[in-house]
Order: C-alpha cells, then sequence, then structure tokens
RNA sequence: GGGCCUGUAGCUCAGCUGGUUAGAGCGCACGCCUGAUAAGCGUGAGGUCGGAUGUUCAAGUCAUCUCAGGCCCA
C-alpha cells in the first residue's frame, strides 16, 4: 500500500517528521560513509559571526551550500564540509562591554583583560549553542554541514595555525610596522570600525579657508615671489603641513588679482588651477599658463612657523608634488598634506619621502612646541562636564596677521562623521599599525584569481579584480582585546630587532613572567595555555641577554576567517594529509558583501602561503530587499524572520524560491506570497498531485513496484516518450547544475514536471490507470510513471530535500536506498534518449494546440466530435511524424481523421513567405529590403518551386536577384474555405461540417457527462453498476439509441430505456433541450 | 567622485554569437473538463523593450550619453 498524503498537507509539518527521520537514522553520516572512498569534492564553510540573530536571507548562501553539496554527493562524490564560527572581534566585544557596564575600551585594562576576555569567551559559546541562532537555522533549514566538528576561531589549536601562517608572512617579510591613518574619536582617543563610521555622519558647517604662501624657488622663474593659493576645511592640520600637491595634467595659471574693498585695494599675484579661477575675487588677468607638472619642486614658504622642518634632511618637504588625487571639482587644485591626518596625505609622505609631524596628541589636543596653540583642542569638543573651543579660529587670525590669509568663510557643507558615543567631530589620525605588504604579490593574486571560476563572472573581473589590480596593504593590527595575538615579540632596545613565534611549541621557549616579576617556564606558572590576551603578553623571551616583549595588539579578524582552509584542520600540526586532499576547495558560496572580505583574505592568505587559489569555483549571491525593492532593516521593520516563514510556508519553499525566482546573483525582491503562489501551489502541488494520482489507482490494482520489469521498448510509445525527455531533462540538469547554473537546472525540472509529466502524460494517460484488470500495459503505466517521478525527486532532491525524501520514502521499495539522499545521481542512459521521438510529440502537441485554439474560435466545444483536420506537409518524413502520433491527437481534440494535404494533391493551399535576414542580409546589404519585398509578393507557385529546390530569379528595379528556398521563410499558409490556424511552420484546419453521425455522438457525450454527474450527486461508487431510463425527444432520442453500447459501456450501465412516463427523474438540458434522467443502482 | 549590477506586459522573470508577428508563469477575462475533483485543461486581452543619440541593410541585443534604483569603495 502506498500511503495518502494527509488530506490537508501541512509542508512545516511534513518536514519536521523528515527532520526527524533523518536524526534517527543518521542519515548525513550515512550519505557521508556511503562516499567516504570516493573522490572528493571540497567545500568550505564561511564562518559567521556569532553574533546576532541570523536573517531570511542567511539562508540564500546557505541553500546555495546545501544544495550544491547535496547534488555533488548524490553525483558520487564524498563532500567534506566542516561548519565554521567566526569568534573574534569588535562586535562580540562591544556586545560584552554592554553586558559588564564598560563605557569605554580604556576601562578595560583596569577591569581586566582576562576578565574581559573570558566574558567574550563565554559569550560566544553562549551564541553559537543559542536557541533561534545559527544551529538552529542550520538544522530547520536543512544545512548539511559537520556541526559536531565544527572549527572554533578562538580555540587554541585554530589560533597557533593562524600563528603559523603570520610566521610564515613575517619569515618572507611580508609584515611590518607603519602607520595608518583612521577615524579616531578624539574624546576617549579610541579608532572607529567602519560600521560605526557610517552610524554617525551628521551635516556640518566647517570652514572654508582659502590661504596663501610665498614661492621662494622655481622652476619656473617668473612664479618665484608670487603666491601660491591652497585650500582647506581643516585649518588646524596647518600646523602640520609638510608639502602641497597639484595635478601634474591639470591647468595652471598665474594671475593679477585685484581686490577692491571699501577700506582698501589689494594687488596680489597668484597661483591656482585655471578651472578655479572663479573662487577669486576683484578683478583677474592671466599672466601665465603651465601644467602642474611644471610646478613640480617648487619650493614655498612654510605656512606656519612651528612644525620642525629641516629641508636638507627631507629636500621634498614644503615643495609642490603630484598627487593622483588632486581634482578641480573645489578649493584651488593645490592641496596642502599633512601625513598625519589624511591617507592620501601619508601614502604621498611615504613615496616622496617627507617629514611626518604629528602635532596632535590621540585624544585631540595640540601637542607642546606649537606656540600659542599648544595643549588646544583641534575642534569644538563637547565633555560630560565642559566644553573646549577649537583652534580653528585662531589658526586663521594668525594667518591673517602674517598676510597669508586670502579669504576665510565658515559656510563649507558638508556631511561628517561624528563619534556615534560621545558625538564630537572624529578626526582622521595616524596611528602606529603593522601591515601585510599585499602589493609585493599583487601579480600572483591577479594571476591566481583568473584560475578561478566565478559565477557570476563580472564579481570576479569587475569587483574583485578591480580591487586586486588596486591592492593595498593590509592593516593586520588592531589595538583590542578580544582577538588572535600578534605572535610577534620585540627587543626592548632595538624596536627592529623582532621575533615571530609560530606555535605552542616556540612559544614555550618563552619564559612567563610572574606578578612579582620573576620569569618562570610556562609550566611552573601554573597558568594554563591561552593564545590569548593576557597571557600571551606576559610571555617574554631573553635572547643575547635582550628581553623581548610582545607587541600589544591582535589581529584583523578577517585574517582569522581567511587561514581556514588549514587552520580549520589544525595544519601543519596536523591532518597534512586531509589538508593537501582538500584543498584548494573544489566550491564556496558566500554573499556579494564577502568581495573584499573572506573572498579576499582567503585569496589573499593561499597566494601568500601556497601559490595557489583557495578556490576553484565560486557562487556569488546578491541582497535579499523586500518586495518593494527596499533594503530589509530593523529600523524599518520590513525584516523577514526566516523562522516564521519557515513555519508558515517550510524550508524547501523557500529553498526552492530563492533559485526559481531568479538568479542568486542577482537582487532578489523576496515576497512571501509569492512563494506560497509561484512554488506551493504549483510546482510543489504538481508533486504531490502527480504522487496522489498514483497512489489511487495503484492502490485499487495492488500495484507494489516488485512487478516484473517492463523493458522500457515493450513498452507503448507515449511511455517511452516520457522516458526520454525525463532521461534528456536529466541530463541538461546535470549540465547546468555543474556549470553552477541554479536557477536554470532548477526551472527546467518545474516545467518537466508541470508541463510534461503531470499535464500531458498523466493527462494522457488517465484511461490506461482506470480501465479494467491489471494488465501488461498497466502495470508499464506504472512502471513508467514511477519511474519518472522518482526521477524528478532525485533531481530535486538537493534543493527540495524534505518533500522529496518524504514522497521518496512513500514510494521505495525494500530495495532501493533508505533515502533519497543515498541515491546516485548517475549520467543518464543515452539508449533511452530518442530525439525523433521527443521531436514527434513536439509536433502532436503544437497541432493539439492549434486545433484546440481553432475549436475555441469555432465555438465547437471539445464533446462535440468532428470528422477531420487538415494537415498540410511537406514531406513523407513530416507525414510519417504525424502518422505515428495520430493516435493522440485524434483522441486529445476529439477529431476523427487526419487527413494530409500535399501540394500533389491540392491546390487549395496558398501560402506567404517573407525574406530570411539572416542569409539574404550578408549577400544584399543595404538592398536587402528591396528584396525582402519581393519576397513577400511572391506567388504561391513560385514558393512551391522554389520549395522544390529551383533557383528564382526577382526582377527589381536596379537589379536582379536571385534566391533560393533557404532565403525564404514561410509565414503563414492558407486553406481556401477553411479555418486555419499556423504556428512554427505547422498549419492545421478545421473540418467544422456535422454529419448526423457526429451530432449523435456529440449528444450522447453530453448524455454520459450528464449521467455521470447524476452518479456522483447521488453519491454511488464508481463501481456501481446502474440502470438508466430517460424521456427524451425525438432528436436526442435517436441520439442515444444509436450509441447505446458506448453509452452504457462509459457509465457503467447495464441497461438504458425510454420511458414515457418517468417519474422522479432529473431534468437536465443537452442542446437547449430539456430531457429527464433516472438512474438506478442495481447490485 | 570611482567601480560593479539592474531597469522588457499589472507582478516575478526568459530573451544565445544583432536578423524583424518580443516569450513564460502568476494575476485578470472567457471557456473546457468532471473516474487526479476544495483537482485538471485551454483560449484571450495586456509590453515597442527607462530615455536620447549613434553604428548597421537590420538593435531589446553593440557604442556613447542620460535618468532611476541597488551594492561596494572613496
Amino acid at each position: 500500500m502506498y500511503k495518502n498524503l494527509p488530506e490537508k498537507l501541512s509542508y512545516p509539518d511534513l518536514e519536521q517528521d523528515v527532520l526527524k527521520f533523518w536524526e534517527e537514522n543518521e542519515i548525513f553520516n550515512k550519505t557521508l560513509e556511503l562516499r567516504k572512498d570516493a573522490p572528493y569534492f571540497t567545500f568550505y564553510e564561511g564562518p559567521p559571526t556569532v553574533n546576532g540573530k541570523p536573517g531570511i536571507h542567511h539562508m540564500m548562501a546557505r541553500t546555495i551550500k546545501d544544495a550544491i553539496c547535496r547534488y555533488k554527493t548524490m553525483r558520487g562524490y564524498y563532500v567534506r564540509r566542516q561548519a565554521g564560527w567566526d569568534t573574534h572581534g569588535l562586535p562580540v566585544e562591544i556586545q560584552v562591554e554592554k553586558e559588564l557596564g564598560i563605557k569605554d575600551k580604556s576601562e578595560i585594562p583596569n577591569f581586566g583583560i582576562d576578565k574581559f576576555n573570558k566574558a567574550c569567551r563565554e559569550l560566544v559559546y553562549r551564541n553559537i549553542d543559542m536557541a533561534e541562532g545559527w544551529r538552529t537555522l542550520t538544522t530547520r533549514m536543512g544545512y548539511w554541514v559537520n556541526l559536531d566538528e565544527a572549527y572554533i576561531t578562538c580555540t587554541n589549536e585554530y589560533i597557533e595555525s593562524v600563528w603559523w601562517a603570520l610566521k610564515q608572512y613575517f619569515d618572507k617579510g611580508l609584515i611590518y610596522r607603519g602607520f595608518k591613518v583612521v577615524p579616531q574619536s578624539p574624546t576617549i582617543a579610541t579608532p572607529l570600525s567602519s560600521h560605526e563610521l557610517s552610524q554617525g555622519y551628521k551635516d556640518v558647517q566647517d570652514p572654508s579657508c582659502f590661504l596663501k604662501t610665498k614661492l621662494l624657488e622655481s622652476k619656473i622663474s617668473e612664479i618665484v615671489g608670487s603666491e601660491i593659493l591652497i585650500w582647506t576645511t581643516t585649518p588646524w592640520t596647518l600646523l602640520g603641513n609638510v608639502a602641497t600637491a597639484v595635478g601634474e595634467d591639470i591647468d595652471y595659471v598665474q594671475v593679477k588679482n585685484v581686490r577692491k574693498t571699501k577700506e582698501l585695494v589689494e594687488e596680489f599675484t597668484l597661483v591656482l588651477a585655471k578651472e578655479r579661477i572663479s573662487v577669486l575675487e576683484g578683478e583677474v588677468e592671466i599672466l601665465n599658463e603651465f601644467k602642474g607638472s611644471e610646478l613640480i619642486g617648487t619650493v614655498y614658504e612654510a605656512i606656519l612657523p612651528f612644525a620642525p622642518i629641516d629641508r636638507n634632511e627631507t629636500p621634498n618637504a614644503l615643495t609642490i608634488i603630484a598627487g593622483d588625487f588632486v581634482s578641480t571639482d573645489n578649493g584651488s587644485g593645490i592641496v596642502h598634506l599633512a601625513p598625519a591626518f589624511g591617507e592620501d596625505d601619508y601614502r604621498m609622505s611615504l613615496v616622496h619621502n617627507l617629514p611626518f609631524i604629528q602635532h596632535v596628541t590621540p585624544d585631540g589636543h595640540i601637542r607642546e612646541g606649537y606656540g600659542e596653540f599648544s595643549g588646544r583642542a583641534i575642534k569644538n569638543f563637547t565633555y560630560e562636564d565642559h566644553k573646549e573651543e577649537g583652534v580653528d579660529k585662531d589658526v586663521v587670525i594668525y594667518l591673517k596677521k602674517t598676510f597669508k590669509n586670502y579669504r576665510t568663510t565658515n559656510d563649507y557643507l558638508h556631511s561628517y562623521p561624528h563619534c556615534w558615543r560621545t558625538g564630537n567631530p572624529i578626526m582622521y589620525y595616524a596611528r602606529e599599525s603593522w601591515f601585510i605588504k599585499s602589493p609585493e604579490y599583487k601579480a600572483d593574486l591577479i594571476k591566481l584569481n583568473k584560475e578561478i571560476n566565478w559565477q557570476p563572472p563580472e564579481v570576479g573581473s569587475g569587483r574583485f579584480g578591480n580591487w586586486l589590480e588596486e591592492v593595498k596593504e593590509w592593516s593586520l593590527s588592531r589595538d583590542r582585546f578580544w582577538g588572535s595575538p600578534l605572535p610577534l615579540w620585540v627587543n626592548e632596545d632595538d624596536e627592529n630587532d623582532i621575533i615571530a613565534v609560530g606555535s605552542i611549541a616556540e612559544l614555550k621557549e618563552g619564559k612567563y613572567k610572574m606578578p612579582d616579576g620573576s620569569l618562570v617556564s610556562l609550566e611552573e606558572s601554573g597558568e594554563e595555555i591561552d593564545l590569548h590576551r593576557p597571557f600571551v603578553d606576559h610571555v617574554v623571551f631573553e635572547r643575547n641577554g635582550k628581553k623581548f616583549y610582545r607587541v600589544p595588539e591582535v589581529i584583523d579578524v578577517w585574517f582569522d576567517s581567511g587561514a581556514m582552509p588549514f587552520a580549520q584542520l589544525h595544519y601543519p600540526f596536523e591532518n597534512k594529509e586531509l589538508f593537501e586532499k582538500s584543498f584548494p576547495a573544489d566550491f564556496i558560496a558566500e554573499g556579494i558583501d564577502q568581495t573584499r572580505g573572506w573572498f579576499y583574505t582567503l585569496h589573499n592568505i593561499s597566494t601568500a602561503l601556497f601559490n595557489k587559489p583557495a578556490y576553484k569555483n565560486i557562487v556569488v549571491n546578491e541582497l535579499i530587499l523586500d518586495k518593494n525593492g527596499v533594503k530589509m532593516s530593523k529600523r524599518l521593520g520590513n525584516t523577514i524572520d526566516p523562522f516564521e516563514v519557515m513555519d508558515n510556508l517550510g524550508a524547501d519553499a523557500v529553498r526552492w524560491y530563492l533559485f526559481v525566482n531568479n538568479p542568486p546573483w542577482k537582487t532578489t525582491l523576496f515576497n512571501t506570497d509569492d512563494i506560497a503562489k509561484t512554488v506551493i501551489s504549483d510546482f510543489f502541488r504538481s508533486l504531490t498531485n502527480t504522487y496522489a494520482f498514483f497512489t489511487l489507482y495503484a492502490n485499487i490494482d495492488d500495484f507494489t513496484g516488485n512487478e516484473d520489469f517492463i523493458p522500457i521498448n515493450e513498452r507503448p510509445e507515449i511511455d517511452k516518450w516520457i522516458i526520454s525527455r525525463s532521461n534528456s531533462v536529466l541530463s541538461q540538469f546535470i549540465e547546468l547544475m555543474d556549470a553552477y547554473e541554479l536557477t536554470k537546472a532548477h526551472r527546467l525540472i518545474q516545467e518537466f514536471a508541470i508541463n510534461e509529466l503531470s499535464n500531458w502524460y498523466i493527462r494522457r494517460n488517465r484511461r490506461r490507470f482506470w480501465k479494467g484488470k491489471i494488465d501488461k500495459d498497466k502495470i508499464a503505466a506504472y512502471q513508467t510513471l514511477k519511474e519518472v517521478l522518482v526521477n524528478i525527486l532525485t533531481m530535486s532532491a538537493s534543493t527540495a530535500p524534505f518533500l522529496s525524501e518524504n514522497l521518496y520514502l512513500r514510494l521505495r521499495t525494500e530495495n532501493d536506498p533508505i533515502s533519497i539522499h543515498l541515491y546516485d545521481l548517475p549520467n543518464p542512459d543515452k539508449s533511452l534518449i530518442d530525439v525523433d521521438l521527443e521531436r514527434r510529440m513536439d509536433i502532436a502537441q503544437k497541432i493539439v494546440f492549434l486545433s484546440r485554439s481553432l475549436r475555441e474560435k469555432e465555438n465547437i466545444k471539445t464533446r462535440q466530435a468532428l470528422k477531420r483536420i487538415l494537415v498540410p506537409v511537406m514531406n513523407e518524413i513530416q507525414k510519417n511524424d504525424i502518422i505515428s502520433v495520430e493516435k493522440i491527437i485524434l483522441e486529445e481534440i476529439n477529431v476523427k481523421s487526419i487527413e494530409f494535404v500535399t501540394e500533389e494533391t491540392s491546390n487549395v493551399i496558398s501560402r506567404k513567405a517573407k525574406g530570411n535576414f539572416r542569409s539574404l542580409g550578408k549577400r544584399y546589404g543595404k538592398t536587402t529590403n528591396l528584396v525582402a519585398n519581393a519576397i513577400k509578393d511572391l506567388s504561391n507557385e513560385d514558393i512551391i518551386n522554389l520549395e522544390k529546390g529551383d533557383t528564382l530569379t526577382l526582377k527589381l528595379k536596379d537589379f536582379d536577384a536571385e534566391i533560393t528556398f533557404e532565403d525564404i521563410e514561410i509565414l503563414s499558409e492558407d486553406i481556401k474555405g477553411w479555418s486555419v490556424a499556423s504556428e512554427h511552420g505547422i498549419t492545421v484546419a478545421l473540418d467544422t461540417e456535422l454529419t448526423q453521425e457526429l451530432i449523435n455522438e456529440g449528444i450522447s457525450r453530453e448524455f454520459v457527462n450528464r449521467v455521470q454527474n447524476l452518479r456522483k450527486d447521488l453519491g454511488f461508487e464508481v463501481t456501481d453498476r446502474i440502470v438508466i431510463s430517460y424521456n427524451a425527444t425525438e432528436k436526442i432520442n435517436d441520439a442515444l439509441v444509436s450509441e447505446k453500447e458506448y453509452i452504457c459501456n462509459e457509465t457503467l450501465s447495464l441497461n438504458i430505456e425510454f420511458d414515457e412516463n418517468l417519474q422522479e427523474a432529473n431534468e437536465v438540458e443537452i442542446l437547449d433541450e430539456k430531457l429527464l434522467i433516472k438512474i438506478e443502482k442495481q447490485n
């Protein structure tokens, strides 16, 4: 017995059952066990940060990951998939700060780094186990990944591998110490992450200061003695000015500028960008023009006299240099540089060996040695108990006094980041930091990227490729607490003498500094080895009588996750073979936001360490927006809770929707209603209906699935057809999946299941399932339907694993695998694919559709039998094609015969042709249209002759055109006096003439219909035998008498008779005539 | 400001290397079927392809510009 589906099928309930089944039978483990000796297909799981709840968009990447891994397993691979958790970093620290009531990073050392990090660790493990969290999502949505052996980035083993990697970098000379300009909140002296930064933008007014300073030496002798015009919005940075920059290709001018006010007339000779002359006030006269490149090397007078700059040491100081970032969009086209306060500035200072002037303390105050400005705040700061005024105004006053101010207003409106905690403006500030010299192996990064198969390709070549082209130094260190410590120890007397530690064993060579200051071995310390702060901070190395202390920083968390290919295996300390077998990954998948995150760090590390890409195939998914195309955010309240959706619709529906609705690598507008409409009531219902149909009759007939297999070639044509299609579809499916064309692959399955299996095969074969006793033909029908359905389920199993499993379990027999996920999805049997048959069925379907549209047009119901259709054919092949599927066509459209019309047998066809532009265009170029127009006017005879192979010469005004049959396309065919429809080169004409016989047949079918309705209304069983009596007009009666046998047969009637005095009968109508029918059960 | 993506029927999406009645599903309208029946099937009406210019015999498809939306970066 095949178990019926519940009357009200609940997908979420069904999925819970399947989850239980998987768990009880350890199906996931069995799929791995089954393939343990199979070739490897390696997948890397990008570790999610265990912070906060997962959203609907997390289902996207996970569906892709899971579907591909399940698919590859079914294709015969061993798919290793270790889950992972990203545990370090700022988000965790901030959450812990909140929980502990810590307001500010600077409180943490007093609070105790050990206690703080302990709290971080606890939070992380709590989150990993949290209900409604990642683990629950993973399980509930059916994402099979090895959670029990998940790699966790804060374990000693993981960090040890990370240290090993860092030491590789260090030994290659790729790690160095430098400055990084970071956004810093001045009043709390803390750098802000980009995430924090983006929260605090405010529109503010800043000074717009045009100042001028004298040129002392230049290649252009004319300009010596005149002044350059410089623009800045941060006068406080002028104290740290070391150079100015111009654009090499920008045009500059020297002008005479006369400015008159009520009090005085001023005259200046200024140098600025030609395009920026409009910023000058008063009369302007151009004296000279030159390119920016000519200005380079020009020496100017220091803007403010405080900074300790010695031009003998740094000859480029206080000169004009070239800067690629200079624009003429605003300002004067001449940019002042203060390397400690801008990324461009700092970069230029390295390139041109400029002095590094740091005149500001980390908390935003001017250092000693800057005259009246020392000790002042750089900007207006608000503290809890007082306010301080910034120096900008006084710097401008100083400029005025020294005749260096040209014009300063306070009207520069822009959006500027502010500290989200204090509300004070942030400052860009150079901090000491550790870097990886990624530009040194840029060529390798680019080269290896070309070996990666990106889906979609444009992310690889565009977004990612461009990023690599401009690869920057990787800022590695973070001044934080909860992270993998940077394993560098520095000589107390020589900051360039550094030891890198690459393992726990090496760490043990150091000594532990006890609270009393004594140094003991790590074992003797009694402390448990923990590769975190503060433990590692207490380790001291002694070499050649010098002590080495650890640098205080931890590393960027992105390095952790980028190291997972080997760190998840604790390589090279363990699992060497396994690592080599599973590197690089065959496949990874994450969201596009990882382009410069995980995708990059994986690539960077594997390039630097192994000179290989880390992954061979990558599927990038785009964002999920709400149904109106708006980004989901808690603020707007348009987020979608994945658990809620799965509780309502089931995981399968969501998973399927995410693939089928549109390609995952395009932005998806997530519409819950669409899932119900397009997935559940379309594809899923088609599957369950197919199953329900199968079981309805299989149970009646006691079809068990264990019957002798009927060879395909002994089955009817239509069975061979659907089996052929099924195999063709499988073949295409595999091709598409292997190319990661997820959407096309799944739409293919869906269309096959709905259109071909359900709407055509089943509908066409319904009679075979309920007619008569079980025989060979019937068994063939059952076997065929079951085989094709199982094939669809195996293809769907990767993406809709629950429903596929459920239906499979209902269908499986003893010898089948116990789960669909243990099934092989082999290459299809090519011998079962009959392209010819598929083509013939296609023609049959087209003829049926055309005939239906004709019936519709002529307003003739399908129940009314018709004599014939006419089909023009060009040749015997076409004719035989149609003859082979004639039976299907006739039955489907209720017509007695097909007549073929050929040129030889009839002259009633008149055809129209149009030009085949593809072939004409090449030959006739500009005159293509003339020829095409002539083709439109071709007569039927001309077309017939062309078809026979003749060449036709068209006489046009200016030339003759020779055309063959290749040059035309048949547009339409008409048959005189007939109602005709044509499409795709097939034409059908319908004979609408009715004979008495046909009318009788029509009436009898109507009658059968009424009787069947009555049977149903009266609640008779489909197997009940009946007797019919009726009273009707002569016209109806004649029909019923002549079709008596047919009627009895169809309605399971033992007898049917006319009764003039019929009582208690039902009145019905046929062809506008009333009649009475009475049916009675007979036993 | 730079890079990438998107813009085709009411909605969600197809449209290969440029070729001439621009396709599908949903929705809608009308109808069929009544032994898959709180199922199944069909027919039809709806777009000139965001806008402009250009290349070409020919452009939704190529180029340039432009508008709108999204993402990443500055």
